[in-house]
DNA sequence: CGCATACGCGCC
DNA sequence: AAACGGCGCGTTTGCG
């Protein structure tokens, strides 16, 4: 393959990003992490006690037992059965999504929907939400654990399109962050005995959004100020969220219609958010162009770094399909620079200086969540590893590849303590 | 019985 | 009718 490699112009993500990257990985899963078991035993217990009485309170409104994890037979009870979204055998006209294969969908959003309408339905997302975590987490994870007491996952560097590591047997890259239940569920990743974990994440990167991480403000309030044209002080916990969506999903290629679900607003409001966004923004609506008309002339698009992908489809006569490649396109070098390439050459940085401070045993990398490093390090060597780990990261981008571009720096921030739900 | 698919949902 | 990008995996269901 070298002269493939030679000829597509992969020399540097080859040589420099990934092939030193192989035994860095491979120590990773063999070093695994720490995880406790009688914790996760314990959660097991509650979680299951809660399970039950509202599996009991799900039958008690639906009228008789019934596989509530079945999709099927759960719109049976309730569009066919309890009839909800229906008063005296008339619609009352809420409109309700199929699924791919035609039948009725039940998934979160939907149920949504239905939540004023009757008290089935919270419980049956509490049900999910828990039923999620103690099938696919809690009561799977134990028995992944080696004899050493520790986890050892694959992490592939071959995972993806974009370039990004994927994570499987068991993934470690979805572990939950969002719910306070699922949240708990961290704390069963530990350090060893003398150690600490200590977390290290990328924070995110036109002349506004640079002039505001040189200021070191917080890009959505940011962002938020300007597409709701308001103050810093008058920013909102809302608006703050709503310009996180539109931030990363305009960035993406959502369109009106998808942004206004998101929002929860109708799709006149969201038609008026996406374009004074992209008025307001009018050089991230250039490059993103940009990005288009290049894949469009060569069929592919390339990170920073050099990293290439493929679209095939990118001037396909079905709509559909180029719309398709087009959203595909745009997100590849934007994922592609920040979650894989820089996060990689980050990586490698890290460990080169700690293998020529002999520290290697002391600060082990475990864990790659796409733009976070979990290490853990012996607590003597807390101080050294966490300037090592800092810099390493801060000083990933090699000058020659940002020479023409507006200097900004890449910011980092780092907790720690002693699991991976607590790290401050 | 094993396998593939549909559906749904966890993360960045 | 009309799809923001990238993943892995659990349970259910239907098929060979």
């Amino acid at each position: 393959m070298e002269e493939d490699i030679k000829r597509e112009d992969l020399d540097y993500v080859y040589r420099e990003i990934e092939l030193p990257l192989i035994p860095i990985i491979a120590r990773m899963e063999k070093v695994g992490i720490k995880i406790d078991k009688e914790y996760l035993s314990n959660l097991s217990k509650e979680y299951h006690s809660d399970l039950e009485k509202i599996e009991k309170e799900i039958w008690k409104y639906g009228g008789r037992e019934f596989n509530i994890n079945s999709p099927k037979q759960l719109a049976e009870i309730l569009f066919d059965e309890i009839k909800i979204g229906e008063v005296d055998g008339k619609s009352l006209g809420i409109k309700m999504k199929k699924t791919s294969g035609g039948a009725r969908s039940t998934k979160e959003s939907e149920l949504e929907k239905l939540r004023s309408l009757h008290p089935i339905i919270d419980k049956i997302l509490e049900h999910r939400e828990l039923q999620k975590l103690l099938s696919t987490y809690i009561d799977t994870i134990p028995n992944s654990i080696g004899v050493d007491g520790r986890l050892h996952a694959s992490f592939l560097q071959y995972g993806t399109t974009t370039g990004r590591f994927s994570s499987n047997n068991p993934n470690l890259q979805n572990i939950p962050t969002k719910t306070e239940r699922g949240k708990r569920i961290r704390n069963a990743f530990i350090a060893e005995d003398g150690y600490v974990l200590a977390s290290l994440a990328l924070l995110s990167q036109d002349s506004y959004f640079i002039k505001t991480f040189q200021d070191r403000r917080d890009i959505h309030s940011a962002v938020a100020m300007k597409v709701f044209n308001v103050a810093e002080e008058d920013v909102t916990a809302d608006m703050r969220r709503r310009a996180k969506v539109i931030n990363f999903g305009i960035l993406y290629g959502m369109g009106v219609t998808a942004l206004s679900q998101n929002l929860g607003s109708n799709r006149k409001d969201a038609q008026i958010f996406y374009d004074n966004y992209f008025k307001q923004f009018p050089t991230i609506a250039h490059y993103l162009e940009s990005i288009k008309t290049f894949a469009r002339e060569h069929k592919y698009t390339r990170t920073l770094f050099g990293r290439k992908r493929y679209f095939p489809s990118i001037n396909s006569p079905l709509p559909f399909m180029r719309a398709m490649a087009e959203r595909m396109a745009t997100n590849a070098p934007i994922q592609g620079t920040a979650t894989a390439d820089i996060i990689k050459i980050g990586m490698n940085k890290v460990e080169v200086e700690l293998e020529k401070e002999g520290m290697l045993e002391s600060v082990r990398m475990v864990l790659q969540v796409h733009d976070e490093l979990v290490y853990e390090i012996r607590q003597k060597d807390l101080e050294k590893a966490k300037r090592i780990i800092e810099n390493g990261m801060i000083n990933a981008i090699p000058s020659e590849f940002i020479k023409d571009m507006t200097p900004v720096p890449l910011e980092v921030s780092m907790g720690f303590g002693k699991n991976w739900g607590e790290l401050k």
